[in-house]
DNA sequence: CAGCATCCGCTTCGATACTG
DNA sequence: CAGTATCGAAGCGGATGCTG
């Protein structure tokens, strides 16, 4: 999407920074592909896909709370990034379909215990500061 | 599950919206506790966490461009969803030391694998050019 | 060292209207 | 049906300054 290319304004720092043993620097892609994939409707749609192929107005109405603007706008960043394929057939009227690449299946089959623990966790009557 | 008369605001429909076989409604606490995880910089204070015990300036340096602010807010946060335990102790120069709470260390197993995912896929020579 | 308070730009997001 | 375009509000997030 952006991919700013920040060109160390003043920061004349030499070290590496290193989180759980890992490195992820600010501003590379692997911080933006993870924020698409993190994403507060990304990881909805990819999870919306990951029983098969899903129409447009199918995921409009089983994402519940999702608009428009920010499921189209969802749908093409996830294609870009490769995890998402969009077929539109082209018939009279209108017939598109998106489902998960190769690649957008391992993902999702990453997210999908994360949705199952947070359902769980909050199932147990745990969570409190929520209205709802 | 809670569904106890949520609609606080306006809620002309509440079906049944289902994503890959689960029922997320918007405005449950699920979505709450999904939303601080995965937000952008709550999966990497809790991967920063996964290693062991950190004091907030570990923090602050090993997780590239976070600000004061987001480091706090995020800490906070997580604090509250139960995920990571703060261990303040009364010294004279402050010290204090962030954990994650055996909760927090579930969610951040299924963590890593996808940002293990994510590095190896971007490695992979795809996106533009940065090596690290 | 470990925060919190304030200002404020900038992105995100939702509602609405319009197109093929 | 499957989008695109535009606008305005909301809040995310950074910079700075202050406290214990």
């Amino acid at each position: 999407m952006d991919t700013t290319q920040d060109t160390r304004k003043k920061e004349p720092r030499t070290e590496l920074p290193r989180i759980g043993g890992r490195v992820l620097p600010a501003g590379c892609p692997s911080r933006a592909l993870l924020g698409d994939i993190t994403s507060k409707w990304g990881v909805l749609v990819l999870v919306g896909l990951s029983e098969g192929p899903r129409r447009w107005s199918d995921l409009r109405h089983g994402i519940d709370g999702i608009s428009e603007k920010m499921l189209a706008q969802t749908l093409r960043t996830l294609e870009t990034d490769g995890l998402v394929a969009r077929d539109a057939k082209p018939v009279v009227p209108p017939y598109v379909e998106y489902s998960l690449t190769g690649d957008g299946a391992e993902v999702t089959a990453l997210l999908l215990p994360l949705l199952d623990w947070v359902q769980a966790h909050v199932s147990q009557g745990r969570t409190t500061a929520f209205p709802g």
